[in-house]
DNA sequence: CATGAATGAGCGTTCATTCAT
DNA sequence: TATGAATGAACGCTCATTCAT
């Protein structure tokens, strides 16, 4: 127990990855320097490039834990045995709290995909697809069933609901008005009329 | 007419924001060098610093141009004499088209701007703001009429519908099925529906 | 008269001279931009380059002014009619008040006389070895006729006075506890007292 | 002792130091490019940053050791067991004969403070003050005594005698008629004939 | 006489990464 | 496992000077 932690117990490869979350969403990721990532985390740089290959491989790391933490929601909520339209809603919902407890992750998400080297975006994209198509998949079951209109297609409408979730680091305060959940249900609720027939 | 400009009549400082804008856009702000504007411009670093004080400067102009151009619009729009619903459904659909139509700045806009110095993301985000609250006092002027529905508060409203113009730099390709128009039109459809009361 | 000149009347080539060596005193030579001259004289860079053919030109006409006042100087209380010990004294304290009536030049002259090129380096270094030899035959006459102590070589007197001189520039302040005139009067009474035989 | 050294065993801070110091005396410090500094020293710019936070920082340095020094050597020759005359007439050599052996260090000193920022400029300041009232100490101490003249205050006495210890740089040469004994012999009787009461 | 656009070389500094220990 | 000295390429920016007008 006393290898790879350092005072608060906590392993080496974690408190790196904790602390580039933080500093990329804080100043982005051409904007942190190794050198400010270990001193945050504690350790030096050789134990960064003993864990990870590079800096891109941090990023990565950040992409690759949030891409599963949502994906494992969404797949819970669709899968549920509820009408559709309780589903979709929950579902909607569901993506804009997950994404406010992680705001630092979601900025990063947003803004610093293209700075993943191709075959690396390539497959953040990919894992992204197979989310936005299991949401998409939820409206065309509703709107296969009638109980959704299909005025739009289903792709616009999920780009119309996650477009509003990626806005959410760009105005989202945690001190705000309003509270996380009054924020999720408000949105949607908005993707919910706007399916109305 | 010899003045300031170079084999293709275009003056300088045109040239080099036609340049830095392409440029900012593809490969993002810090990963842009100065080197590569001047050499995209066909000039040398000493004619960009005689023009813009630092590379900052050459963001921000892009900003101004591409912030005056929507507010303008905006402000056509909603001073029009027509119906509220036509007034808002119009001018959600022409910020769609006139972001598409100017992708580049739009995606430079959502992903730089956390590149501006303090005081100057202060300036843009005090405009930004205004355009904002022209576009909130329509869905408010509607919700007071009763053509709206008041169920979602008209600030939310508002930040659902540019979640969904900001995302557009993500998803839309110009050779995808849905022309500009319709890409419009979908949108500024699925906020009045969901504003239906 | 309305040639060469701007609103104030005084010509061009002045109001660059005065500039220059005000800046050069308050920031160096090399930290000066020749942008900053023009820009403190109220004329553009075209001008300054009608007018002299370098920034180095500008240096060396703030030397050859300050050299030449103090060589007029010098030479006025040398061949005056009075006993060698008060020519000396009045010698000595004279460039004493007259370095602290222009402690910009001779700031400049102290610190920025290796900026200068090799030949123009080696002019001024003439006229100031002209200049320093006329003073040291002050002391020779004091020393050959018995008022003044032989103990040390004239040149070394002459060095060690004008070493106090140079210095005036580190710590004289216009609103210390002495008058220039007090301060003068001190530093050739020290001269004097360590010429006593 | 193969750590942070390269061939003759010197290790890299030591070298960059030694080669900036010559540098800085030889061509004044603005026109001493770090690039010049590496090179001299055999190493890349890299390694530079590695040990100075910047090219002041190196300057700083210089003045560091030789204050330092100084400083030292003075307290002893001030506090040593001797009559007064005795222990100033010795400072007073001393200080020249470390100038001397360290003409570049004082060449720099003389000519580059004002290149240091504020708050670095002011340090410096304040030992050299230190500096200064510990020989303005063992004035009055001669005066209050009765040994020194009272005729010119202490502070203007000291003043004097570093005038001319600043000023060596500009004409002491190591081939020259006087040794650096006979030369920091004849300054100190200079100030000691001139405190005769 | 005077302008100011433009040059081109050089500046101090940063930084991801490597590697001997 | 982990260190930290060192690299080397690139970065944003400055500036004295030139020259067509």
């Amino acid at each position: 127990m006393a290898k790879a932690t350092d005072g608060d117990g906590t392993p080496v490869p974690q408190r790196l990855l904790a602390a580039a979350t933080r500093l990329f969403a804080e100043r982005g990721y051409d904007r942190t320097s190794v050198q400010e990532i270990v001193e945050a985390a504690g350790v030096t740089k050789g134990a960064l490039y003993h864990y990870f290959g590079s800096k891109e491989d941090l990023l990565q790391e950040v992409y690759a834990r949030v891409l599963r933490l949502q994906q494992e929601r969404l797949d819970a909520y669709a899968n549920a045995d509820a009408p559709i339209e309780e589903r979709l809603r929950e579902a909607a919902a569901d993506v804009v709290v997950t994404t406010i407890e992680n705001l630092d992750d979601a900025s990063i998400f947003f803004r610093s995909m293209h700075h993943l080297s191709p075959e690396k975006n390539k497959q953040v994209r990919m894992e992204r697809r197979r989310y936005h198509e299991r949401f998409r998949a939820l409206v065309e079951e509703g709107q296969r069933a009638g109980v959704f209109s299909s005025a739009t297609p289903a792709d616009l409408v999920v780009d119309y609901h996650f477009g509003s979730v990626h806005h959410l680091s760009t105005w989202y305060r945690p001190d705000g008005p309003l509270t996380q959940q009054e924020v999720a249900d408000h949105l949607a609720d908005l993707l919910l009329r706007a399916l109305r027939p």
